[in-house]
DNA sequence: AGCACGCCGACT
DNA sequence: GTCGGCGTGCTC
């Protein structure tokens, strides 16, 4: 395409529109695809990127000028691939995908010194409620700029600057934005094992070759995976590529953050939810100028303007947590081989215990597989013994066995610490009234109030509802008759308080708040701060307690009682991370698991610490019933309001599905939980054979179809969670 | 995502 | 009689 003669420029924006809309280029505006442009839409102007140049004009429409073109890199065409392909696979407009790439919204202002406010000390002379919004803003905050002040406080820009000139607001400039320092190879060289060294030089290999590969680096918690892979980034950063390193956002800690500094001289930019918006802007435009190199991130950092992505590393790949909802629905391990496909470049997967998927994937030869043994020569697994809590001794009101509670007291007089697993927030999942057998539950979901006895509530754990514990039952109006069924952490720790007096006891769920208190908890436990760990599964995650020597799993059967074909896979890799946590360099760690069923193939498999055993049978399983990675899925969700209206909508879909071959339909049918946030759920199940495009099946089903009033329909290729 | 248009309830 | 609630639909 001749870019000079160009006369219309296809603009995407980021919205949910069909396709990019058509502008006409003014004489003298050069354009490029790829370049960030703002252009009129209805009354207002938008900012949008460039996706193709023509010569001519569509038919019967007059277009409208492109406004502005912003003096910046444009976004380079593989990541233009990048967000049409990912927006083709999960059925969504390409528009809301440019969404998650342009969410920094003053990034592309320019690095010039920018004005900022904050709060002077001095009363305005007049106190509107207005104003004291912006001063609620502006006391406890930092300097921030007049629109964002604005925006956070509720008010317009006109009662910024009026503040100023009251003398209310003080004006003061940000500094312009700190520059990424090139990274330094050979910084923090380490001292790798053979075995290490091995694996290196492989993945060396594999960077040097400038072609797209995937490789599964498997290894033990321990068995130093993250000194190899540093490695590859090394190999890859001196090609002059960018470098993804992907951790689930729990991993995230400035622990880690510190060890990739110290091996590459330079401080990584990062990028999760918790970043000031500042410090965004930094990273998002130091990357599509790439100035920055390397990005350790969480999975939305894959939506950064990359100008040219070298590798992609993606930690614990196994994580569930990678598919999650921002916005788009999407997988960020299988976005990460994507890009590498489209970008030519290898991906990395890493994990301790790797997904069913990858690892059919190896069998199957499409990626590559480096194996890690353990340092120290270890079994893949602590010991790991198992407690029949069908005959085990149990005291009264109590969860921990006898068993369990004889290792825990010696484990803490050894002067060691332990730590009970229990995947369940709260202090009882479940509130019955023993009067009348009532059951709290949610009035907006199909499920029961959880209590939060430190918070004095009870809470809904689908739709955050909470509620005061109410006195009398609210069916039969007994009082003092409600009941707490079951154990949460908050109900454990009673337990374990009571038992253990003695013991400093740190309680971990996300309950804490995200973010820095949890960090700050975690750490406390790291040092050994804390003799007696009680934690949900985000103990399991990532980070390493080196004073742990005893785990104990208070109900392993949680996770597998659920519908989802994955539960096992889930389990296991859940119950191979927490019992991970034990052990140390001198000392080797054990774990006991409380069960119900210790028959059951992946307990005792557990038992046996036989991985590719279980694993084997779990595909033999999934391949007979066609499920992934032998099969693919896609969920329907039927949403409304109205149940009765909600389940015609769902069975009129049923009606025009149209019969393809290798492929199956299976409901409607309510979903799981068919309530939730006071909105009925109905659900289909596509089920289809891998060679079937099912996307172009689902295009086509639901082409005319248009939910009317308050009915939603939500589409998930590869679902996760079955909810 | 905004923003307008549009059709039904409570107010100066 | 109007103000305004948010459902529906459009924006090159």
């Amino acid at each position: 395409m001749n870019r000079d003669s160009a006369t219309v420029a296809d603009v995407l924006l980021p919205l949910a529109l069909p396709g990019p809309y058509s502008y006409r280029r003014p004489p003298g505006l050069l354009l490029t695809p790829g370049d960030y442009v703002v252009v009129p839409l209805g009354p207002r102007q938008m900012i949008g990127v460039v996706w193709a140049l023509r010569d001519a004009a569509p038919e019967g429409r007059a277009l409208r000028d492109v406004a502005e073109r912003f003096d910046f890199p444009p976004l380079a065409e593989t990541h233009r691939k990048f967000v049409d392909w990912l927006a083709a696979y999960y059925l969504e407009p390409a528009g809301n995908v440019l969404r998650m790439v342009l969410r920094v919204p003053a990034a592309l202002g320019g690095a010039r010194e920018q004005l900022a406010y904050r709060a002077s000390g001095t009363a305005p002379r007049r106190l509107t409620p207005q104003r004291a919004r912006v001063l609620d803003v502006a006391r406890d905050g930092f300097a921030m700029r007049a629109s964002e002040l604005a925006e956070a406080a509720g008010v317009g820009t006109s009662v910024i600057k009026a503040m100023v000139k009251d003398g209310a607001l003080e004006e003061v400039s940000l500094p312009a934005l700190r520059s990424f320092a090139e990274p330094d190879l050979g910084a923090g060289t380490l001292q790798l094992t053979r075995d290490q060294e091995q694996a290196a030089r492989e993945l060396r290999a594999v960077v040097a070759a400038r072609i797209h590969k995937v490789v599964l680096l498997d290894g033990v918690t321990g068995s130093g995976k993250t000194e190899v892979y540093f490695e590859a980034m090394a190999a890859a950063l001196a090609g002059g590529g960018q470098v993804l390193l992907l951790l689930p956002e729990i991993a995230l800690t400035s622990t880690f953050l510190a060890r990739v500094e110290a091996r590459f001289g330079v401080e990584p930019a990062q990028w999760h939810s918790d970043l000031r918006l500042r410090e965004r802007e930094r990273v998002w435009r130091g990357l599509a100028t790439g100035e920055a190199r390397i990005v350790v991130g969480a999975r939305s950092a894959l939506f950064l303007p990359w100008k040219k992505l070298g590798l992609i590393v993606v930690d614990e790949e196994h994580e569930g947590a990678y598919k999650q909802d921002d916005g788009v629905s999407y997988h960020a391990r299988d976005m990460a081989v994507l890009y590498g496909t489209i970008g030519k470049f290898p991906v990395i997967l890493s994990s301790a215990t790797p997904s069913l998927e990858s690892l059919v994937n190896v069998d199957r030869g499409r990626y590559g597989l480096v194996r890690l043994k353990d340092r120290h020569g270890r079994p893949e697994l602590p010991q790991i013994s198992l407690i029949d809590m069908k005959t085990a001794k149990l005291d009264s009101g109590s969860w921990l066995s006898v068993p369990l509670v004889d290792e825990l007291a010696t484990t803490l007089a050894a002067g060691d610490q332990a730590l009970l697993f229990l995947n369940r927030r709260g202090y009882a999942p479940l509130t019955l009234c023993r009067a009348c057998g009532h059951r709290l539950e949610c009035p907006n979901c199909a499920a029961s109030l959880v209590e939060h006895r430190f918070r004095r509530q009870l809470m809904c754990h689908h739709c955050g509802h909470l509620e005061a514990i109410p006195k009398a039952c609210p069916a039969c109006q007994a009082e003092g008759k409600l009941v707490p069924v079951g154990p949460g952490i908050e109900r454990l720790a009673e337990e374990a308080a009571r038992r253990f007096p003695e013991a400093r006891l740190a309680i971990l769920s996300s309950d804490l708040s995200r973010g820095t208190l949890l960090r700050d908890a975690l750490r406390q436990v790291e040092r050994g701060e804390h003799n007696l760990v009680i934690g949900t599964q985000l103990v399991a995650k990532g980070h390493h307690f080196p004073f742990l020597t005893l785990v104990g799993v208070v109900d392993a059967d949680l996770a597998l009682e659920s519908s989802d074909p994955r539960a096992g896979e889930r389990t296991w890799a859940l119950m191979a991370q927490v019992a991970g946590r034990a052990g140390r360099g001198d000392k080797p760690g054990r774990a006991l698991i409380q069960t119900h069923m210790p028959d059951h193939p992946l307990m005792q498999a557990l038992r046996k610490g036989d991985r590719d055993g279980y694993l084997n049978q779990e595909k033999s399983i999934r391949e007979r019933a066609g499920l992934p990675p032998y099969g693919r899925l896609a969920a329907l969700i039927i949403s409304g309001s109205d149940g009765a209206e909600t389940e015609r909508f769902a069975r009129s879909l049923a009606k025009i599905a149209p019969s393809a071959a290798g492929l199956t339909v299976l409901g409607p049918a309510p979903a799981p939980i068919a309530l939730v946030r006071g909105r009925h759920r109905w659900r289909f199940l596509v089920k289809a054979q891998r060679e079937v495009n099912l996307q172009a099946y689902l295009r086509d089903w639901l082409k005319e179809v248009k939910p009317k009033g308050s009915l939603a329909l939500a589409v998930d290729v590869d679902p996760y969670s079955f909810l």
